[in-house]
RNA sequence: GACUUGUUAGCUCAGCUGGUAGAGCACAUCCCUUUUAAGGAUGGGGUCCAGGGUUCGAACCCCUGACAAGUCACCA
């Protein structure tokens, strides 16, 4: 494979050169021992002045100010940027000054790794620099980083901000845009404190398949693919929640897993096709046990996590102390469109929902045209955290009926900034209930529901054993982590979100006009530029692409000949 | 899936009514021992997303396509 280089990329190339013919290692294999870190020094210096005598920091540099026989540069290393001040016979005691005049002034680039030993001072402007007193070159950058620089206001100059580039060289846009990176840092804190409260609690985290071949716990089009040696189909998970309830059943008090999910469905600003979700089931709890440990949770993780339980989401401050209202959504229904919806049939909810005007289709039953009408008129009112429950029994086929009214469910879902966070059932643990709701599924995949569930009979078999009351809930780690981040798009939040492939390199082989003109060349030698274009027989807009290529390629080259135009190989 | 906008140097972006490509940073060469987004001077660097069309002439106008972003639709 050929590849077309940049004249910055083939300078670092050239440069790689020297340096290895200088007898430097670029890519050193030796450990590079550190003992200290820029945001360490920052923090500490002032005040301990003798424990930063004899320092070895290791990092990107980031920025090089020469001047003459002195330098300042920057070095960027996980916890930040520090100064570092190089003297020319400092690191080059000697006569020979090839460290500093070659090594470090034209052959050490931005986004090389180095490291170096030396001493912590403050400067004359007052900056707490690193006096190098030795550098090594510990890795070579071999493509040129964005320059992002800040001034003295904090404003920012060229920023690498492109939607496109950040996602798909994310490695980029973490070295380069340090508020990124503390959103992952972020989500890993955000995760560590969920699951050090649940071990607090003494629930088990484990883990399940994610290769089903029956894709059950949720309505979604699963991701289909094969298995060789079994000749069968398998499914990527589009939940969790049948196998953490068959860990139940095996006799588990607690257990949890955060868990990848795949959903085989649109991509937006708040949908990536893998997700993650954290599902929790704890024995002899029902809902509303459940409704508490989830704002406990949600209380813990934001005070742990930023130390307030007040965040900011776009334009709303949403405050996550516990407790949360609680609203029945046939209760949110009233309130919000003034139809008392309790007890309808699906003719009559049809009714309602044209005075509404949501628009519904054939394959809609009770369940889903109460969804409807709640997702349209009421969803997007819970701005602060609200658990919605008692879901119409239709709509949640894993989840036990209501104790108080058998048309309801016991399941409620968390409501944040108007969008759905969590989800959470007393679950259905009646063996007999749970395979008729099943086939109340089956019936409405029939009436073309392609989100309807699968019958696990497996899992039917579980429950048959026996399973204690339990109660379980999901949560949307990368929703919430957006929410608790403060960014509006899922693929701010994910490392690598799905994108479509990258377009190809281009080639640098000839096409077939280029190799046309180039064959009349040879022939004629050296040609008048209108005869040429006439000869070739090319249109005006193929003449232009074509004779640019050739002159790209340095195969020929146009020159002003008196008042013609010439064509010449070269 | 629909609509809107965008795609120009390594990065951020200009580019007039269509007349052969511009800036800042970065890069290269030279000068400079406490500077700080940006010291000074000089210079190099482009498949203007791709393909086709119109035109004497296209980064620019027209058509088709790719990719992305935003809005909407769909989606427990």
């Amino acid at each position: 494979m050929s590849r077309v280089f940049s004249e910055q990329e083939q300078v670092r190339r050239d440069t790689l050169k020297k340096i290895t013919a200088l007898g430097i290692d670029a890519y050193p294999a030796a450990k590079y021992e550190v003992n200290a870190n820029a945001k360490d020094i920052k923090a500490n210096y002032e005040r301990n002045k003798l424990d930063y005598k004899n320092i070895s920091i290791a990092g990107r540099l980031m920025g090089k100010r020469i001047m003459g026989k002195a330098s300042f540069a920057e070095l960027k290393d996980s916890t930040g940027r520090i100064q570092i001040y190089i003297s020319r016979d400092e690191i080059c005691p000697t006569e020979d000054k090839t460290l500093y005049n070659e090594v470090f002034k034209k052959l050490l680039d931005i986004g090389d790794f180095i490291g170096v030993k030396g001493y912590v001072f403050t400067t004359q402007v007052g900056e707490i620099s690193i006096h190098v007193t030795e550098l090594t070159l510990l890795s070579k950058s071999l493509k040129p980083l964005p320059i992002v620089k800040e001034d003295a206001e904090g404003k920012v100059h060229d920023a690498f901000t492109d939607p496109e580039l950040r996602y798909r060289r994310r490695y980029v846009d973490l070295v380069v845009n340090d508020h990124v990176k503390d959103v992952f840092i972020k989500r890993s804190k955000i995760i560590s404190s969920m699951r050090s409260f649940f071990n607090n609690y003494g629930y088990l985290e484990v883990e399940t398949p994610i290769l089903q071949p029956i894709p059950g716990g949720a309505a979604a089009r699963p991701f289909k693919t094969h298995h060789n040696a079994l000749d069968m189909p398998l499914y990527l998970r589009i939940a969790n929640e049948l196998y953490l309830k068959r860990l139940i059943v095996g006799g588990f008090d607690g257990v949890y897993e955060f868990a990848k999910d795949f959903r085989n469905e649109g991509m937006d600003r708040t949908h990536n096709p893998e997700f993650t979700v954290m599902e929790i089931y704890v024995a002899y709890k029902d809902y509303h046990w459940m409704m508490e440990f989830t704002e406990k949770m949600l209380e813990h993780v934001t005070t742990e996590v930023l130390g307030s339980n007040e965040v900011t989401f776009a334009e709303n401050k949403i405050n996550f102390k516990a407790p949360y209202a609680r609203v029945p959504i046939l209760e949110a229904i009233k309130t919000h469109t003034g139809f008392d919806v309790a007890g309808m049939k699906e003719a009559e909810l049809r009714e309602v929902c044209k005075k509404l005007d949501i628009e519904t289709d054939e394959s809609m039953g009770v369940g889903k045209l109460i969804d409807e009408i709640f997702g349209e008129k009421c969803e997007h009112h819970y701005i602060q955290p609200t658990f919605i429950t008692d879901y119409p029994k239709e709509m949640s086929p894993l989840c036990k009926k209501h104790r108080d009214n058998p048309e309801l469910t016991e399941r409620f879902e968390l409501m944040i900034n108007g969008k759905e966070l969590a989800n959470a059932y007393t679950e259905l643990n009646d063996p007999i209930d749970q395979l008729e709701r099943f086939q109340d599924q089956l019936k409405l995949s029939e009436k073309g529901d392609d989100e309807a569930m699968f019958i696990d009979m497996d899992f039917v078999r579980a429950l048959e054993y026996g399973m204690p009351p339990t109660s379980g809930m999901g949560i949307g780690i990368d929703r919430l982590v957006m929410f608790l981040t403060n960014q509006q798009s899922i693929q701010e939040v994910l490392f690598f979100p799905q994108m479509k492939p990258e377009k190809k390199a281009p080639t640098v082989e000839l096409n077939d006009n280029e190799k046309l003109v180039l064959e009349i060349l040879k022939k004629e030698g050296s040609l008048e530029l209108s005869f040429l274009k006439e000869k070739s027989g090319l249109s005006n807009k193929q003449w232009d692409k074509t004779i640019k290529g050739l002159t790209k390629n340095k195969l020929a080259q146009v020159s002003k000949v008196d008042e013609n135009l010439m064509i010449d190989l070269i």
